[in-house]
DNA sequence: CCTTTGTCCTGTAGTCGCTACAGACATTAC
DNA sequence: GTAATGTCTGTAGCGACTACAGGACAAAGG
């Protein structure tokens, strides 16, 4: 019960960038792309937080660490406002998530695998010959 | 000695796009941002290519298939129409690119794992407990 | 030869996820 | 009281494209 008044904070912008370590504009990008919710105002327009959007912003960052789009975590949030979400469907979207992830890697190490054998070949020297110049000249090049 | 004259192709925009298998309007953009060189144009102000921009463009899209940025692209590039490069020159960028590559894997790899193992503890079922919404919603979490 | 249709031209706006700045008001420190 | 911060708004910039509007031309059919 006397936690039930825990918005009383009454943080500033930059209190909750500095707790949060989020960047001072991005906290006004996310209220302005939906992803944090419109804060009460001082008499003068100054943004008030309190301990939910400290919350919040945690969540979104954390998930935006593991690489999740915006549009991914609207959904994500918009599960849990809703107050009846499963862990099917948040499990679902993390499903989804992890894929890209995965096919991202994928790209990447066959990127890494084509430009270490290439560089691998390279004399380092003065000549203009270069494996890597090759490769890049020539559809055909090894 | 008959290669010589090979610029002949006297190609459009499209025949270009449709032989590179490059989108139509980043040929435009290239140009713009100045990996294309400015080709000649019809009396009418058409854009009239040849082999050399054909082999042009294709450097540049194997560069981008392999991650390089357009700014390292540019360096290479002025490097080769330079006439005077070396292989050390043209690996060092090539070996600073794969670093970069490098780091995006691990970091990929560092969610993937997370990701991962979050999710295997999902029970997929319609509980609201979810492992994934854990780990997004508290800092402290698995 | 003329009309239609297709292609090309230019410039500009949209995408994603921020980041940064300008200029106006509010608060705080001295 | 005043000077120095802090916050407000809107807007522009990044990279690497992609897409569209509105106009000018070119190729093809009748």
């Amino acid at each position: 019960m006397p936690d039930d008044h825990a918005h009383a904070a009454d943080l500033k912008r930059s209190d909750l960038a500095r707790m949060t370590g989020c960047n001072l504009e991005t906290i006004r990008y996310y209220e302005c792309v939906g992803l944090m919710p419109d804060p009460p105002r001082s008499p003068s327009g100054h943004r008030r937080y309190g301990a939910a959007h400290v919350e919040r912003l945690g969540f979104v960052m954390r998930a935006r660490e593991l690489g999740f789009s915006m549009e991914e975590i609207r959904g994500l949030l918009s599960l849990v406002d809703r107050g009846s979400h499963t862990c099917a469907e948040v499990e679902k979207v993390g499903r989804h998530h992890l894929n890209v992830v995965r096919a991202k890697i994928r790209d990447l190490q066959a990127i890494e695998r084509t430009l270490a054998g290439t560089i691998s070949r390279c004399s380092g020297s003065d000549t203009p010959d270069c494996p890597l110049l090759d490769t890049l000249s020539d559809a055909r090049a090894q």
